[in-house]
DNA sequence: ACCTGAACACCGTTCAAGT
DNA sequence: ACCTGAACACCGTTCAAGT
């Protein structure tokens, strides 16, 4: 087949499919991601470097789909970072397929920085040191990469041998929810302890 | 070659092997794997089902190595549960190169139940509720998968375009050590604000 | 510049054959 | 029971050839 006048593919397109297929799927092959997309395998290699750039294609894509507004940083900023959190891990969450591919490196690349920016301009202005707010940040996205993670994460499971052995973890369990609920109980309790424990940082 | 009198393999190695091995080429595969062993690949499927439970042996051998009495849960509440997050992160830390294949999953697997037992033991005698214990612990385990992979994960670049545009960033990030420090300070102030955040949630 | 199709090295897994 | 070696389907990537 000869080049097309307009072009098939576009690394927007490559991301937004490969979120897709990931997201479907599980994983990424190649060679689904190209039938997908309508193209050869080898016709990807003229605008990506390789697998690894797909992945940072999928990263961006998330991004992108994730309003740069979803967030207000003029309010308090318990409430703002609080915002934040949530709609970092809401995007996650829209493709819980793609999370492990997605969730296990933090999105450092450059179209993040935007986000970085305004989160450390809301920390700053909060009244946190320069030297604190960086490591704020990360355990903030550490903790939110770890809650994504655990959105497909395998519940426990309580055998009977369990129940003996562990009763103090069989009584937990008994008062856990084993559906979604679970991952959101774990976020919202860890997300208002991150934030408690900030404000303790703040003099008074 | 005829069957060993004595069997080359066995569970136990095939996961401290893979484990080594993923730290150290930062990638599982199995005929590497199996050269190192020093057996056929097709000898492994033997003593396990596939890669996936290979990766399970890496998580239970990751669990062996590091001591049960690795944190003493008999000191207050918030040293006990503060040793046992670093133990849990050092860990992982022992082995980067294969954090990305550990890290993925929580360790749910039964040989982890010990652990959880514990834990929960130690958060009820504390005084939380049953309903309060397991969110508490999946939200430190998120936090501490989450700083795990915050170990390896690519440091944040300040280009010339973002200095311009992203000025509180960079105000941020010149106050912030690039090594190993980066990772270790954001584990300590998340950590600490997760113990102080979960006392707050205690009747006094 | 952009795509195809053939080709390459490699991977995870299965299975018959050997003791 | 435990291992080998051949075999299979599949993967990511390269590259010459086509327009």
């Amino acid at each position: 087949m000869p080049r097309p006048r307009t072009p098939l593919l576009d690394r927007r397109r490559i991301g937004a499919a490969a979120l897709r297929i990931a997201d479907d799927q599980g994983v990424l092959a190649i060679p689904a991601l190209a039938r997908d997309l309508g193209v050869a395998p080898s016709a990807l290699y003229h605008h990506v470097s390789g697998r690894g750039e797909i992945i940072s294609l999928m990263r961006e894509e998330l991004a992108l789909e994730t309003s740069p507004d979803a967030w207000d940083s003029s309010q308090p900023w318990e409430q703002a970072l609080e915002e934040w959190a949530r709609s970092y891990r809401t995007a996650f969450a829209a493709h819980p397929g793609a999370v492990p591919l997605l969730a296990t490196a933090p999105l450092a690349e450059p179209f993040m920085h935007a986000m970085y920016e305004k989160v450390a301009e809301l920390l700053l202005t909060a009244g946190f040191t320069a030297s604190q707010v960086m490591p704020l940040i990360n355990a903030m996205e550490s903790f939110i990469l770890g809650s994504a993670l655990d959105l497909v994460a395998p519940p426990v499971m309580v055998s009977d041998v369990t129940r003996e052995t562990a009763p103090h973890l069989t009584a937990v369990l008994d008062d856990t929810p084993t559906d979604h609920r679970r991952a959101e109980l774990a976020f919202d309790v860890g997300l208002r302890a991150l934030i408690t424990g900030f404000r303790a940082l703040l003099p008074r």
